[in-house]
DNA sequence: AGCCAGGACAAGT
DNA sequence: ACTTGTCATGGC
């Protein structure tokens, strides 16, 4: 079945590739076909509505958590346009939401970020996802996805991602063919003291983000940039701020004094529009001109 | 061919 | 407390 859901501040391509998620791939029509919660999913949009096809009724609450239905961006994008700077990024990209992504699949997914290009660490994290995850469910990806010829492609697409549990045990050797180079021991490390209980993914939403942070810091291999991309693309905490090489660049030219003060409480969002806003444009500095 | 990639870490100032 | 070299791999 196909269902809908509102597209206030809600683009596909400007959500899935924006840098948050590595999974979401766009199809020839401009759709997009993902995993995520061990459900496969195709997406498209039109000038009115995000259409869901092929999507479990069941599954719809789960969807709307993921795709962050509750939170008002518009009213984000409202306070955050009391600066000129931040008000002309979140122009820039209006129809980014920041996914409630599941907590292990994302600690993996940044510690394979680091040092790292998003067309390798999309490779990467497919090939783990074919060595160990499981094939999902949900029928023919073609269903309800009207003219589209051919079908969708589903390389590396149609596994989910694998959980600690499965990788119970995990060395550095079994992950040789993932090529994941000097990481392959950080993901070992990971799974150890997810599986252990030295790291309890699940405590951690009722934690402080600062609190939170020291947890996943006990990761070898997690430092304060990859911990922040959790906190904020699976535990929706929005007052952690990832610092990348262009942030610093945006923070070290753009705010010498930090954030402005409409910022604060959502720096997360502020950081994904900024983020998108250098990349999309080559790099190039946001300039106020007024 | 060479630079760099959504960094972290250890060693050296 | 800050700076630098190193880490494995491959995209562009």
């Amino acid at each position: 079945m196909d269902y809908e859901l509102k597209k206030n501040n809600f683009d596909l391509k400007q959500t899935f590739l924006c840098g948050q998620c590595f999974r979401w791939k766009e199809n020839a029509d401009g759709s997009f076909s993902g995993v995520a919660m061990g459900r496969r999913l195709t997406l498209s949009q039109r000038a009115d509505a995000i259409v869901l096809h092929g999507a479990n009724p069941a599954d719809l609450p789960l969807w709307e958590r993921y795709f962050d239905m509750d939170t008002d961006y518009g009213a984000l994008i409202e306070r955050f346009s009391a600066d000129p700077i931040l008000r002309r990024a979140a122009e820039c990209s209006p129809g980014i939401r920041i996914l409630r992504q599941e907590p292990f699949e994302t600690l993996i997914s940044f510690i394979i970020s680091q040092n790292n290009n998003i067309p390798r660490i999309s490779g990467i994290i497919t090939r783990l996802c074919e060595a160990f995850g499981d094939p999902t469910v949900g029928g023919d990806p073609c269903d309800g996805c009207g003219p589209s010829v051919g079908g969708y492609p589903l390389d590396g697409g149609e596994y989910s991602f694998p959980s600690a549990q499965r990788l119970r045990g995990i060395t550095p050797e079994d992950l040789a063919p993932l090529r994941a180079g000097f990481r392959a021991r950080y993901i070992c490390d990971a799974v150890e003291k997810v599986n252990s209980g030295a790291v309890d993914l699940e405590a951690l939403c009722s934690l402080s983000t600062d609190e939170a942070r020291a947890v996943l810091k006990t990761i070898t291999g997690v430092g304060d940039k990859v911990a922040d991309c959790v906190l904020l693309f699976a535990y929706h905490k929005l007052d952690a701020f990832p610092r990348d090489v262009w942030v610093k660049r945006i923070m070290s030219e753009l705010y010498p004094n930090g954030l402005p003060e409409c910022a604060l409480g959502a720096q997360g969002v502020a950081q994904q529009y900024l983020f998108d806003y250098v990349r999309n444009n080559n790099g190039l500095v946001l300039e106020t001109n007024a």
